[in-house]
DNA sequence: TGTAGGTATGAATCCGACT
DNA sequence: AAGTCGGATTCATACCTAC
């Protein structure tokens, strides 16, 4: 995948319908603001944690130095906007999240990932847009995560989920019932990002947007949410303020509309297994 | 078993030495004071949630009808301490979470249940009351839970868990690494509260003590705590306001000591290969 | 093609040393 | 002296290399 810059198709595409997806290279507050009122189904986001780090030095640190293990070999590229300290980081969230309000189609759902050390400010900062928070759903990351002497693993993150007021019982009955736990290993290949999540997760989660609906997702990364969008029937918004990986989630989501399916045999098998 | 009251041991005889369990029937603020400073190894307990009822009327009503699904026969006795309100169930549980602070001795771990409503205000007052936080562990308590339509099932329970202070390296290394995620589905046949949890969680909870260790139990409930410490090779202390429950507490703790194993053969057969 | 053994890795954390 | 810095550490898993 190249960083070149090309012409790639925009949000708005999306929302009049002449294309599938859409990505906008910007700041996520101000490229919300661009999008009309009750335009999207639903929202999937996995928003900077802003967690690592005990010191703020630390946080203005490089994720790659910040978040990767003394020692590994390949680095990959940094991203942005993770140096918030917990009151700002609030306060952020409640920002954008009101303006994803104001864009959501009423009764449509939202998505957010957060880890266990700011789930409680994610859940008021939900509340304090104004959405209807319904629940968490862990992510089980399986047990390829770091041990720790004497205690629990560290091996969840979390999707704080619910809706824009009451739920949409139309969108419900075509939605049906989905799991409370996502078990999906991470593979390394399939990380297109410093903190990248499976394809096969987000593809679950795009679940809860009726089909044929349109995802928006803020911080799209290397656009795992929109690839899952696309590969479930789903239409995709996204933003991403750095050029590189807002051009790598081009690529891919090129390339998904292309192949179709993204994984290999073998992974398709295994997911089909542990689907049963 | 009946309900009669009958001399038990009490928590003084197993900070003595002379009981491995000991239960005190009482309000657990009070009956905590009783307790000297540096005393015990760990805090596992599940308090009422006061998470059902949506509105006030609610949470005065009976705790069975409430926690009940309809058509439920068996009624069980009502339990006592689930009707506050939000910010009232904070500062309670901040109120006794300070007086286990004192109890417990430096670096020992706690764990206090809890279910996705009251998580962040559980991790407020765990903090609040001079704990430090150090994770969240989810339960799952896998597919036997109501469905919902058009979103994600409310399949887990979650574990707020930390230390009070720095660890103990020594206790850390005779506990190990411990698993991030419980998979332990409800059994109907061990309830013996009706919010009670499974005998296998609460054993493999226990693991979080040092072996030999005293566990206390501030909400004790039917005791299933308190026969996973005793299952495991740890020592414990359960306080319960319900005189009913404190007399089923005792009754399983002595029937532990005798019978060793309370689980049926298909359950220990179950879970030997859900550990493979 | 299969098996066995070695190594890299992970949305960290801890602790002592230094400024 | 509080704030910073840097090195060591934990183990299940996936992947690679060697036989």
């Amino acid at each position: 995948m190249n960083n070149e810059p090309k012409p790639k198709p925009t949000p708005l595409d999306v929302i009049n319908g002449s294309s599938r997806w859409g990505l906008a290279h910007g700041e996520t507050l101000k490229t919300l603001r661009e999008l009309p009122d009750d335009s999207v189904d639903a929202l999937i986001t996995d928003p900077p944690y802003s967690s690592g780090g005990q010191y703020r030095g630390d946080r203005l640190g490089s994720t790659d130095e910040k978040y990767t293990q003394h020692g590994f070999q390949g680095r990959r590229s940094d991203f942005a906007g993770d140096t918030r300290d917990q009151r700002s980081f609030t306060y952020w969230e409640t920002l954008w999240l009101s303006e994803c309000l104001r864009i959501l189609k009423p009764g449509a759902p939202f998505c957010v990932f957060t880890d266990w050390r700011q789930l409680p400010a994610t859940t008021d900062a939900v509340q304090a847009g104004g959405l209807v928070w319904r629940g968490i759903v862990p992510w089980d990351k399986t047990e390829k995560c770091r041990p720790r002497m004497g205690g629990f693993r560290s091996q969840s993150e979390f999707l704080v989920w619910g809706t824009k007021g009451p739920t949409d019982n139309e969108a419900a009955a075509a939605v049906g019932v989905l799991p409370g736990l996502f078990r999906v290993p991470v593979n390394h290949d399939d990380k297109h990002h410093q903190t990248g999540k499976p394809t096969e997760l987000m593809r679950q989660v795009c679940a809860i947007c009726p089909p044929g609906g349109i995802i928006l997702d803020p911080f799209a990364g290397s656009g795992t949410t929109l690839v899952g969008a696309l590969l479930t029937g789903r239409r995709a918004i996204g933003f991403e303020i750095v050029e590189g990986y807002s051009n790598t989630a081009a690529d891919r989501c090129a390339a998904t509309l292309i192949d179709g399916d993204f994984r290999t045999p073998e992974q398709r098998t295994l997911f089909e297994d542990l689907a049963k």
